[in-house]
DNA sequence: ACATATACTGAGTCAAGTTCATTTTGGAGA
DNA sequence: TCTCCAAAATGAACTTGACTCAGTATATGT
């Protein structure tokens, strides 16, 4: 009958292509995406070569599928995080931290699965936008809702935000992973949420007071000697 | 003799590798990476295909040379272009402005010219990473010396300002060449701008009229800052 | 002019992605 | 339980394109 088919037999077919993607996420992961053979896939999967292809069109449609499983977690992860948080700033940098770990670890990979190249057919190229689009629709409802709130400036366009955001992060990440001595993550966030709040510009600051010049006037002792103890 | 080679064989050899570069960036600039053949290359630049491997090892070498060529001309604009700009902010400006401009050309090829992938081979890789450092050295210039004026916030790390301003960049040129309806270039940099000087946050008092304590109150607070994490 | 090193050539090799004719399998109907 | 068929699986064969190499042409120094 039509149910049982249903159960058993897709569910194997299922299963099969899920073993493909598993298959394919551990090799593209380890060995980069040129450098994956395809039957190294079909034979980690258990299948022979051929099958991938009944599974999948090509390998960039392969490296798209693991590309939209790792997309879907990302988006649950980040509606589900910022539900139980309450103030902008709280769900900013739960995005920050959230995004700037996930990138970390699979970047190298994914960068690429959006890459125009491998989104070249009309379907994928469409298809990785609005993945991308849901994902990054949890971050702009978080802006939305502060500038509502007056957390933040409303006279910046979202687009711009998201960018900086966004595209800090990833450079963030980039930069840990090349850098030889890797700062602590805590340090990274905190700055970066420093930054994306007040900017690189000196705050204002109230004309010093008489305490302030005293505050001033010992620090410099301070910092005297310190610089004489190096100096000699 | 020795310096007529020099002159004319010499010469002519590298007018052949320009062809022949020049022929890979007009290529790949069009048709992609992967969809570029070198028998194209090579036809296009007036050799036969086995040529091109007298002059580059393969085809990522030779998109990598692409690479260098952008690179160089790059970091050489920045660095003419700030040399005639005096104040900090007109300096980052001129930066986010060339950089934006440039990026959006290019970027499509380039970001993957740096990518893991392509620069698998050890020298390329440090290659690549000491192009991109020389290129970066020049933003780092500008804000270290932002810094001792006073123009620039010394307690957060050159790393982060460096990964939000380049990262935020890249990720607006990539928003202006997918989004439909593209932002004047003008309106992205001033926003952009603005959110680097000050943040996402309202701002708490009317912009900062630094007088000279407070300036001086920053420099310190800069120098000491500097002073501590050599001595700890 | 001659010898030799350097540059150039393109047919051939090879690796890997993709296709397809054939075989296997699971389940619906008798 | 047996039969039959459509879906799924197979792997050998095909195709494409990067790369090699044995041979040819060219330029330079004597």
């Amino acid at each position: 009958m039509a149910i049982s088919e249903a159960k058993t037999r897709r569910q194997k077919v299922e299963a099969k292509e899920q073993a493909i993607i598993a298959a394919a996420r551990a090799i593209f992961r380890t060995a980069g995406f040129e450098k994956t053979k395809i039957a190294a896939i079909a034979k980690q999967a258990g299948v022979a070569e051929g099958t991938v292809y009944t599974y999948f069109e090509n390998k960039n449609a392969l490296l798209f599928a693991v590309a939209v499983e790792f997309y879907d977690r990302l988006t649950r992860d980040a509606a589900d995080g910022i539900r139980e948080l309450t103030s902008t700033f709280d769900r900013l940098e739960f995005l920050a931290r959230l995004h700037l770990a996930r990138v970390s670890e699979e970047w190298p990979l994914l960068g690429l699965a959006m890459a125009p190249d491998k989104t070249s057919d009309e379907y994928r190229k469409t298809q990785g936008y609005q993945l991308n689009r849901t994902y990054v629709e949890v971050f702009d409802q978080v802006i939305r809702d502060g500038m509502n709130r007056g957390d933040i400036r409303g006279d910046i366009p979202l687009n711009i935000i998201r960018d900086i955001f966004y595209g800090g992060l990833e450079y963030s990440a980039r930069t840990r992973r090349l850098r030889p001595v890797t700062t602590d993550i805590d340090t990274v966030i905190t700055s970066f949420m420093e930054v994306l709040a007040a900017g690189i510009y000196p705050k204002a600051v109230a004309p010093p007071k008489q305490d302030d010049m005293a505050r001033m006037m010992n620090r410099l002792e301070t910092a005297t000697a310190k610089l004489e103890a190096i100096t000699g």
